[in-house]
DNA sequence: GCCAACGTTGGC
DNA sequence: GCCAACGTTGGC
């Protein structure tokens, strides 16, 4: 069964529009240097899992858009790039430390959802995203919250 | 720019 | 294995 995710990224880096304008709409989601994370794509992601689009550190900060997953994780390239700055000295690559998966855009939300909006939905206030200290920047959402999130968005989440 | 919260690193 | 120091995240 389809797992639902939100994904964290700075529009100034990488917006929603970005991810439109990509080839095909894919982009790989490298980068990713925490554990719970790594842990997250390794052993839970899924082609087909479905991902709100959150832009953080921005003005305002919310969910932009909808994604998916359109490949399972593989090792982040970055990791062995000694230009890059994902570069990551202690990983070799038969037993590479850190992976990315890929995400394509299905489509942007019609009404933007505000963080502001978030924190004041009843429904949302179990969202690990408004949790006191919590910074995953992909992090688990039930099928309850992307409902309710879709729903804010304008679109009816049973299509 | 501040700062709380948390993860990671490294000395011992 | 402990834990202090440091780095990062991200809202405000």
């Amino acid at each position: 069964m389809a797992r639902y995710w939100l994904v964290k990224s700075e529009p100034s880096t990488f917006s929603f529009q970005d991810l439109l304008d990509s080839p095909r709409k894919r982009t790989r989601w490298e980068g990713i240097r925490n554990y719970t994370v790594r842990n997250f794509m390794r052993d839970q992601m899924a082609v087909g899992d479905e991902v709100l689009f959150y832009h953080s550190s921005s003005e305002p900060s919310g969910v932009a858009g909808i994604a998916r997953v359109s490949a399972a994780a593989i090792p982040d390239p970055t990791q062995f790039d000694r230009r890059s700055e994902g570069y990551d000295p202690k990983s070799k690559r038969e037993a590479p430390a850190w992976l990315a998966v890929e995400l394509e855009a299905v489509r942007a939300l019609p009404r933007f959802v505000s963080l502001a909006e978030i924190k004041g939905h009843r429904a949302l206030s179990k969202m690990l995203l408004v949790q006191r200290g919590q910074r995953l920047s992909i992090q688990p959402v039930t099928s309850e919250e992307w409902r309710v999130v879709l729903g804010l968005g304008g679109i009816d989440p049973r299509k």
